[in-house]
DNA sequence: TTATTACCGGATGATTTTGTCCGGTATCTG
DNA sequence: CAGATACCGGACAAAATCATCCGGTAATAA
């Protein structure tokens, strides 16, 4: 569905928005990276680029790490997340890869797959990942395995 | 959305079968990547993993080709091939990458992303390549770019 | 000011995916 | 039977993705 980056992307934001929500504390990249199970390196690279897009907030040095301001936890969507890493394609490319797939010359899924696109838009405008961390924080939902 | 080996084996498949409901005739490797647009040797990779599965028949030697059977024209769904080439981590793993979740133990997006999944399962599996290719057959769908 | 902390950025490497090449083999035609 | 055709299969190569390493830089704290 989604690539790995976007993934650890993903679930970094959701557990760096948790974090702010709830004491307004930075986490450093090595406590995101073992809270989300991710790769710290690699982790560090997709983060840099949220914060590039404005999505997240980072601060260096001592007391330093990432952090989603209130207005961050408030705006910022699923949706801004997996433009800023894996582009457009699979929210709006065609399934069978036709890069001029419309209804002037549609591919044979062409309408079959126009739902199932609008609702995976709709989901990935519609939550926050303030949202997404509140639910986390409520024990609702989690973000990496637990043996 | 799909793999490239995906795209290309779907849009062979649904061409393989227009040309087989059309006339019976068995279509060659060539003519198959210049209607679909796609790489020849790699499109030959891929359909050979749509011939070791069963969902298309091919026939060595001069008039050869592929060919689906009229009972795989009716039987074959676009969910077999999918299977077949990318196998199940996009019908069935978790957006967010988690190799266990579920109801136990959901990510975030577990509930938000059931619905599409449902939705793009039951399009997979209640859509034939044969009826595809009829769509192409009447007009209706494009394999390729035509500029 | 100085030392430490922790993000930043570029270089590098591993793995997977994508794509090519070519000899082998089955099969049809003459 | 001989020759040509066209799929089969393995090896190989290129590109994208995934992942690591390490020095640089900004910011904090003592």
């Amino acid at each position: 569905m989604f690539s790995k980056a976007c993934e650890y992307g993903i679930r970094a934001a959701i557990y760096i928005g948790q974090q702010s929500a709830d004491s307004g504390r930075r986490v450093g990249l090595r406590d995101i990276a073992t809270e989300v199970g991710s790769p710290e390196a690699f982790t560090a690279k997709v983060l840099q680029q949220l914060v590039r897009a404005g999505l997240v907030t980072s601060v260096k040095g001592p007391t330093g790490g990432f952090t989603l301001t209130p207005e961050q936890l408030r705006t910022v969507t699923l949706r801004q997340v997996v433009l800023a890493i894996d582009g457009g394609q699979m929210l709006q490319g065609c399934a069978l890869g036709l890069t001029q797939c419309s209804a002037k010359q549609p591919c044979p899924l062409h309408y079959q797959f126009l739902p199932i696109r609008d609702q995976l838009n709709e989901v990935l405008r519609t939550h926050t990942i303030g949202e997404l961390a509140g639910k986390v924080h409520d024990g609702l939902g989690f973000l990496r395995q637990f043996s």
